[in-house]
DNA sequence: TAATATTTTTAGACTAGTCTAAAAATATTT
DNA sequence: AAATATTTTTAGACTAGTCTAAAAATATTA
């Protein structure tokens, strides 16, 4: 059994290696860990010695195929977690993080495996990104910024690229809501703002700010 | 903010209070936290410098007004969890209590009066015992065993005396689920066996022994 | 490539929670 | 009430995870 820390270390390296390549350096690890170079080295030799990952002194470390596959569990529990609130609890997409940081430590496979079962094996979490199925697979669903879209293309609400609360208290108004489906009827030359319809409602225009900050799934 | 085990040892100083009346005693802490009488002298004098609850060497200890609330908070939490595993993941009886030994532990009261709507505001946990509410009051219901009913009485099955794994496996072989309705048909002079009829089934026999292990609110 | 700067590791110490063994207080028995 | 048994506390030590300060390795710059 791992503790909170372990999987913490884990859950941290695991997306520093996803967006700056293969060897992740202590500073990196400390600064997102909010501790000390000198912390890090103690539990890296820790999580080593696990088989969590590989570990040269000086020379960065790796996740093993142990590490990462319990990475993904973690990031698994995580979004999961978020679409349970959001989905269920009626949670607004800024609040479902601190708290699924909590969640995500709950020891139980048949646990997690029910609660996708319950919320539909749903493919994306309230922000977007791709839930890791039972198997440690990742399904990469390609999502589009409206803008990118043409006249005519149909799409599902699936994530935003703008976080804010500002932002998606403005989306919760205007209806683009997640899961909704929209149809691009036309854009403006001048101000690249679009016309849209959103399923079962009447068109309306949006801005391209907005365009550009709301992911979909194409559909149809 | 308080730590996972002090969290459990003001669960486990309250359930002693609960049922061996006003000062608990240091070994009978030891005894259901799982560790030795010097740990609990240890953490004792840690939660009494917090104010959770008073302690004078040698004559045990007695939760404050302070952890008092804390104890109903964490059973509410407890009981909540329970609840959702069972009506939302189709958990059994038998399985809830471990998972919901951890998510108790979750902090965000947000979290749980959203989950306490979410479950329609539950009056007992799937073992029939109350839930406290948001004020920490715990509205007790007069709770009786099927032994206890007269010929003729109805009641709905509400929670359990005997709470082993062995035991709630076989309730759910013969029907006698959480929820469901009954009617005393006839009780043998023999062996206080009893013949009960089963909301939407036929009537079946049930021993003395089940009979006083499965406790009932009164209907009709 | 020598000097300097940065990164990483080591050494030793601290806290929370636990333990064992022994001492102190309380309870029970004769 | 003295002897014995039990319970509780103290003292000192251990582990996990953290820290600071200093040493060692690596990287950068002139």
């Amino acid at each position: 059994m791992y503790s909170f820390t372990e999987e913490n270390y884990i859950k941290a390296i695991y997306k520093l290696q996803e967006k700056s390549g293969i060897s992740v350096n202590t500073n990196a690890i400390a600064e997102i860990m909010q501790t000390k170079a000198a912390s890090v080295t103690d539990m890296v030799k820790k999580l080593s010695e696990k088989k969590l990952l590989s570990y040269a002194k000086y020379k960065g470390v790796e996740l093993t195929e142990l590490g990462r596959k319990m990475a993904l569990e973690m990031i698994r529990k995580h979004r999961l977690w978020e679409t349970f609130l959001y989905d269920k609890l009626n949670f607004s997409w800024d609040e479902v993080h601190d708290i699924a940081e909590q969640l995500e430590h709950i020891k139980s496979t048949k646990l997690i495996d029910c609660l996708d079962e319950f919320l539909g094996f749903p493919e994306n979490d309230p922000h977007g990104d791709p839930i890791p199925g039972k198997n440690g697979l990742i399904q990469r669903i390609e999502l589009y910024k409206i803008s990118e879209l043409g006249i005519g293309e149909f799409g599902v609400i699936s994530g935003v690229v703008n976080h804010s609360s500002l932002f998606l208290q403005h989306l919760e108004k205007n209806q683009l809501v997640l899961g909704k489906g929209i149809e691009i009827i036309s854009k403006s030359d001048f101000d690249q703002s679009l016309r849209i319809k959103i399923e079962g409602g009447i068109p309306i225009m949006i801005s391209n700010e907005v365009a550009r900050n709301v992911l979909l799934k194409k559909s149809r």
